[in-house]
DNA sequence: TCGTTTCCATGATCCACGTCAATTTCTGTG
DNA sequence: CACAGAAATTGACGTGGATCATGGAAACGA
């Protein structure tokens, strides 16, 4: 995750994750918002040892594409990825974004390819999860299997929320429900709500909720004049999140 | 399913299911479509044992709405089903339509409340599976896992594909995608893939696609003009389906 | 440090699809 | 079978956001 302007104590634990990648389950900051929650110590300790925890990758670094046999399922412990799927003729979708504790991967599980590219949108490291240890262990291990289901779930009822956006929202809803999102996603991670860096580009953005570039642009200076936000660059700081959320529909 | 115009022996079967909601998952047509697949004989008894069938719903039968509390999955046993969310104005999107042998509800799980509205499109069936009992079992029983992250991961890569369609694709693109997923679900049912009934409204389609009812009618009337289908009423004829095919994208 | 590339902003123009309106056809019900 | 309300079709028109075009500002590799 890119860092944050304000300095949280969950910040400093994520600055240590990122030197070090052999911190365990068990010290891992991330431990409230990954999958060991719930699970008991015996439980944890055997989770521990399937997981290999990546190098940091640089920006633009590619962790699968949808042409590679499925073999894990990756967890962010510190930067942001984008996945993408790509029609025949090249057009492509950017389907989500993820932060530390997300999964990636999981639509995969039923095929023996991956669905979707994934990339690193800026110095990223990840915990691999090889899936057929997971449901060796999985099968010992009832609340893991609850976990993932719950995973799983979750993510479905957030794309269904993003077809809502897609199908039914304007270009105006569709930056604020989105930048919200992200506000939202950030201050779970113990980072402001209000002051953080895009690691995506306008671009990547743009793709994602169905509009333009152009538009983007557009917005974010329309949306700066009105006084919701104020960006330079990457930086955002969200100036009227009341304002914000009514722009949502 | 609302009857197609070749009557193949599933479908016979699946005339039998309609009249009698007492067929075992183990006579049961959709046998190798549903959530039994994979499972031993004494799983798939236990299975049964938990396994509740409904009545036939009419036309417009409200299975569940978001404000209820989840207590169960359903599978679609005959007939079908929309679901739709709706954003706090009221505007709704429909999420999926749903055919035999397909999960309703699987987005719910992790919350305690469903996170859709159900609304039967015709004369339906169902078979209800109590999500706490499930887990119960499902702890004893691997296979059933295994089916049920299947079946959340092939759902996620579906709604991933309608990311594409709604963020990407033109009104004829998402007409003729629309009219190709819904072909290739009736031949796993043992339909026609030509021929058959649409059993949601014009509106419910363009709802779903991103799209006003008016473009439905008017590519409705073009795609018949061209050669591709032709329609009348809710009767639909694939008469071109390469081209079709070549129109998705 | 420079040169190259990619990213971003903003104006001018255009068009795919939405909206509005007027019929027509279907569907369900007493 | 008739009638009322809903669903579907078709045409005329308007518009939100795409596309095209240009110039400036970062980011990056040598």
């Amino acid at each position: 995750m890119t860092q944050a302007t304000n300095v949280t104590p969950l910040f400093n634990d994520l600055a240590k994750i990122e030197r070090d990648h052999t911190v365990a389950c068990q010290e891992c900051s991330l431990y409230r918002l990954c999958l060991p929650l719930g699970l008991h110590n015996n439980d944890l300790v055997r989770l521990d040892t399937i997981i290999k925890r990546s190098q940091n990758y640089k920006r633009g670094h590619i962790l699968f594409t949808d042409e590679q046999p499925f073999k894990s399922l990756f967890v962010v412990r510190s930067g942001s990825f984008k996945t993408t799927i790509s029609a025949s003729d090249g057009r492509e979708q950017v389907t989500s974004f993820y932060f530390p504790g997300e999964f990636i991967g999981l639509d995969a599980i039923h095929q023996s390819e991956y669905q979707s590219n994934a990339k690193a949108l800026e110095s990223s490291s990840v915990c691999e999860l090889p899936y057929d240890m997971l449901q060796e262990i999985g099968e010992e291990m009832p609340q893991l299997q609850i976990q993932m289901l719950t995973r799983l779930s979750k993510e479905l009822a957030g794309d269904r929320n993003l077809m809502l956006l897609l199908g039914k929202k304007t270009a105006d809803e569709k930056l604020a429900t989105f930048l919200l999102s992200l506000s939202k996603r950030f201050q779970e991670r113990g980072f402001s709500a209000t002051d953080f860096q895009l690691s995506m580009s306008r671009s990547d953005i743009a793709n994602h909720l169905g509009l333009a570039v152009e538009t983007i642009s557009r917005l974010f200076s329309r949306f700066q004049e009105e006084g919701l936000i104020s960006i330079a660059g990457k930086a955002l700081s969200v100036q009227n999140i009341e304002k914000l959320k009514q722009l949502c529909g």
